[in-house]
DNA sequence: TCTTTCATACTAACGTTTTAGTATGAAGAG
DNA sequence: CTCTTCATACTAAAACGTTAGTATGAAAGA
């Protein structure tokens, strides 16, 4: 079950979301966004930017008293390989039948299809 | 990280995949099909077939002379429910976006264009 | 019948992810 | 200067997912 190298579990994925959302931010400021959705621990999220790091997701230097993180990979870069992964892994690799998929269970307005439909050509 | 009770880990699909594959069928003819990609243990499939059936997306009688096992969910439901899931995990809920970055990103042909092009209308 | 093969249940170990406690030292308040 | 607050490192346990061994009993083959 070895991910790529570009690819988040669950909750890393929630961090790295606040962070790209923030940019350059330190454990407190990703701590209180987390707080306002569940309940977690400071230190919970201290550790979780720390294995970050250690992958390659955030890059850390010193700030006036925290460390201060920041995304090390562009959200594009990072979310293209999660939805490669997923796409390897439910549709044995063809991306088409996910997007026949969303086209017809999702609900678009009108105004989201024109702009696909723009954009396909 | 509570998963949805629709949504499969990853082996668990690749079971699933196997069941939807070959319809109705026992331990061992999954196991053998498996055993094509990878070395895995007879008793592995039939544990993790076990767990698939006590969460629901399996059910099974008894057969001639092993347990005959059938999906209890189909197939198109569960993916769109893992699609469903993943939509919200990684882009909030907005499907537009995925679709989006499938139609820029994806090496798709041009029948395969045409042919989404086609459903959207 | 005796032996081998097979299916299932039960159990458990291992890996990864997620969570958080504790210790330590630095910064800030008084 | 002392006390409190805060950040970080270190540690570890809980939770989940994955894998497979062992025991048991049934069926098949000789």
């Amino acid at each position: 079950m070895k991910s790529g190298k570009y690819t988040l579990t669950g909750q890393e994925l929630e961090i790295m979301k606040v962070v790209w959302r923030l940019g350059p931010c330190n454990v407190r400021h990703v701590y209180e966004a987390l707080l306002e959705q569940r309940k977690i621990a400071y230190t919970t999220v201290s550790t979780m930017m720390n294995i970050l790091e250690t992958k390659g997701f955030l890059k850390k230097k010193a700030g006036d008293k925290a460390f201060v993180y920041a995304p090390s990979k562009p959200q594009k870069t990072v979310i293209r390989a999660m939805v490669r992964e997923f796409v390897d892994r439910v549709f044995n690799g063809a991306a088409e039948p996910l997007l026949l998929h969303l086209v017809e269970d999702e609900q678009l307005s009108k105004a989201e299809l024109d702009e696909i439909r723009r954009s396909i050509k």
